[in-house]
DNA sequence: GTATTACTTAGAGTTGACTCCAAGTCAAGT
DNA sequence: ACTTGACTTGGAGTCAACTCTAAGTAATAC
């Protein structure tokens, strides 16, 4: 698979592929003969991974250093453990946060429409006389 | 209230509360007549839904349209609801994409605490041998 | 009366995460 | 043979959101 064509499939840009490959966020990419990529059902999986974790809000750097265990093998499995649980927390706690956050917005988006109907009443009563 | 007071009191610093206001995130703070910022509860009120929207996510930009909206009065009570409702919605949505990476991280550490077990049972074995 | 401390401003610098650019390679089509 | 188009690289540029700096003022402590 091509980068555009994982570019396509996932939504994300080939400079973004490129740079997240650079930056260690996903293993070397499989290369052909020329140096071209050629993305591996593997490589695509790290892709999803890799967009799905910074869609929540994981950062560049705990993903690389992620990766970076996950490169040096078996004996990184419990690091490895204790990074996704710390991240986990954090993710766990800002939903917590945007839930709280959500239900304000609700909470103010009510008064809003009282306060619009009200508006409109008294126009109507105006239009009246 | 001075600046510093708030910025204790909420968590920001000094140099963000006074971007927040020169970037109209909140309505001028109030002055004392040698220009020194005397932060009222109504300022307060300001810095904590700023603070509060901030952290669930919700732009400088956007928040920077509530309040110029606010400040022209009655007559944008509609568009500020549509703006909340927009941010609302958008919210909603970052939320539910982040509960299914928060399950996928359990997931994830699941699988890494079952293999961690069979790793050390293995090393157990070797060890009587 | 001067040193310290907290405040003021405008504007420059930093960080994270991309995004774009120039220059070059390579295979395919006409 | 030559153009086209997709790929390659290193490195520069951009954007949001701060964060810091320099230069200055004004009240308080000694």
């Amino acid at each position: 698979m091509t980068i555009s064509e994982v570019s396509g499939k996932y939504g994300l840009s080939v400079d973004t592929l490129r740079y997240y490959e650079k930056a260690g966020l996903i293993p070397p990419v499989n290369r052909k003969e020329n140096g071209i990529r050629d993305y591996t059902e593997t490589d695509c999986g790290w892709v999803e991974f890799v967009k799905c974790m910074r869609g929540a809000g994981l950062s560049i750097e705990v993903l690389t250093q992620y990766i970076a265990l996950y490169a040096k093998g078996n004996r990184t499995l419990q690091k490895r453990k204790n990074l996704l649980v710390a991240e986990r927390d954090r993710l766990k706690e800002r939903i917590e946060q945007m839930q709280q956050t959500l239900k304000r917005l609700n909470d103010k988006i009510d008064v809003y429409e009282q306060r619009i109907v009200a508006c409109e009443k008294k126009l109507l009563k105006g239009g009246v006389q």
